[in-house]
DNA sequence: CGAGATTCATGTGAAGTATACCTTTAGGCTTAA
DNA sequence: AAGCCTAAAGGTATACTTCACATGAATCTCGTA
């Protein structure tokens, strides 16, 4: 028998650890949200409204990552929409991330992807924003009905684009005649409204819902909640969900990362034919989740990007120290001929590094060098043990020996 | 010695350019009457 | 004459460049004690 074969018999041999394993996955909407009874209620009493045709006030929802905005929403407004149908009371909702790269990180393409939820074909340029607004207009002036518009992680795009699109959306009611369009918001940054504009801030947030962090017991609860479901029985050694709970309320309550550490332990247990989770594949998830994220975000970096980061990278690890815009962008320059690359402007690879800044891979600061100018200091945070197989990744994808 | 002035290296904003893509329109060709 | 296709014209968004000015503390300068 062939190892290879040899392989695949022992992995069908192994005891399968998972029953359903989608249920720990992000995508996935849970029957009951523990301890998010008080939030469910708020949501559903603001929104309540929709189903005598009434538009509810715009609503707007902070709390920081993984304190169950997103599902919280989503599950109410799924709940609602059933009511709605069974009632024929016209409600329709649309759910948009606006955080995603390409789809929804301006205005032109936050109301042309809008459009299309709406089921427009738009082409991704050449168009006025102007008209793109009327066909959004159109297609809702269609629906005769109420509009529930859920824009996730809303903090993102008004950072880049600034907040007269609020304005624009809030009183695209006024010109509606048949339908209503009520706004919900999300945001990660519980300081977002601060940097609101006043006359935005007061028609966007007319009702506001804070999201708490999850403390370590409540995690635990969800934990246990999801296991059930998603594990066969006796996989989980003691303390693992503890453990993972522990893990999660350290870093601000987050239990989509709770979850997803639960998720990948128990990927990793299972290829490793262990048959149990233990707090060894703990850890080990842990680094693993770091990692792979890093991994996606860099490979889908565009080249240039990619040289820009690489640059860094290696000026960081020929020089522990401090280091500076100006060496980075020389050695970039250097990389850019060697691997036939027309280099960007010191401007752009600027700008570039702030982009990197705001993604969280490096840590980069304005500083005064007195005398001798000013500049960005810049440093990677990408752990060190990560960090020299992110530059061969980055060597392998840009083709250097 | 200390208050201003100077200086450096790059941040940053505004305006311009290249590219890729869109719609409209006018002309040219085909077709059918 | 009507219908259909094509290519040019005129327009837009986005990523990038160019230009010009802004920054801010270390260092220098120079008047004064």
């Amino acid at each position: 028998m062939c190892a290879l074969s040899n392989f695949f018999e022992k992995y069908l041999n192994a005891e399968p650890i998972f029953e359903t394993k989608k249920v720990l996955q992000s995508s996935y909407t849970p029957e009951v949200i523990p301890h998010r009874e008080k939030q469910m209620e708020d949501v559903s009493r603001i929104l309540a409204p929709a189903l005598r045709a009434d538009k509810p006030s715009n609503l707007f929802i902070y709390g920081k990552t993984g304190t169950g905005k997103t599902i919280t929403v989503r599950y109410t407004l799924q709940e609602l929409l059933k009511i709605a149908k069974k009632r024929k009371v016209p409600v329709e909702s649309i759910y948009l991330n606006c955080k995603l790269k390409k789809v929804a990180d301006t205005e032109y393409r936050l109301i042309a992807q809008l459009s299309r939820e709406l089921g427009r074909d738009i082409p991704a340029t050449g168009l006025p924003t102007e008209e793109v607004y009327k066909i959004f207009f159109s297609e809702l002036e269609k629906r005769e009905g109420l509009i529930l518009l859920i824009l996730d992680e809303i903090d993102q795009l008004i950072k880049k684009v600034g907040d007269e699109l609020l304005y624009t959306l809030t009183r695209i009611n006024a010109e509606l005649e048949n339908s209503q369009l009520s706004l919900i918001g999300i945001s990660n940054d519980t300081q977002f409204t601060t940097y609101l504009d006043s006359r935005v801030k007061s028609s966007l947030s007319e009702e506001e819902l804070l999201f708490p962090p999850y403390n370590a017991l409540q995690l635990q609860d969800i934990l246990k909640e999801r296991a059930d479901l998603a594990f066969k029985e006796g996989v989980l050694d003691d303390g693992v969900i503890e453990k993972c709970a522990a893990y999660a309320a350290r870093e601000h309550g987050d239990a989509r990362r709770a979850l997803e550490l639960l998720r990948v332990s128990g990927e990793l247990a299972e290829r490793n034919g262990d048959g149990k989770i233990s707090i060894k594949h703990l850890d080990e998830a842990e680094n693993k989740i770091e990692r792979d994220k890093i991994y996606d975000l860099v490979e889908t970096q565009p080249k240039q990007h990619q040289v820009v980061l690489y640059s860094i990278l290696l000026v960081c690890e020929k020089r522990k120290e401090r280091i500076f815009t100006g060496e980075v962008y020389e050695v970039y320059k250097e990389i850019c001929t060697k691997i036939g690359l027309r280099p960007l402007t010191q401007r752009r690879v600027s700008d570039i590094i702030g982009e990197f800044d705001m993604l969280g891979i490096i840590y980069a600061r304005v500083i005064s060098k007195g005398r001798y100018g000013r500049t960005r200091e810049i440093s990677p945070s990408i752990p060190e043990t990560t960090q020299p197989k992110i530059k061969k990744l980055l060597t392998k994808d840009l083709g250097l020996t």
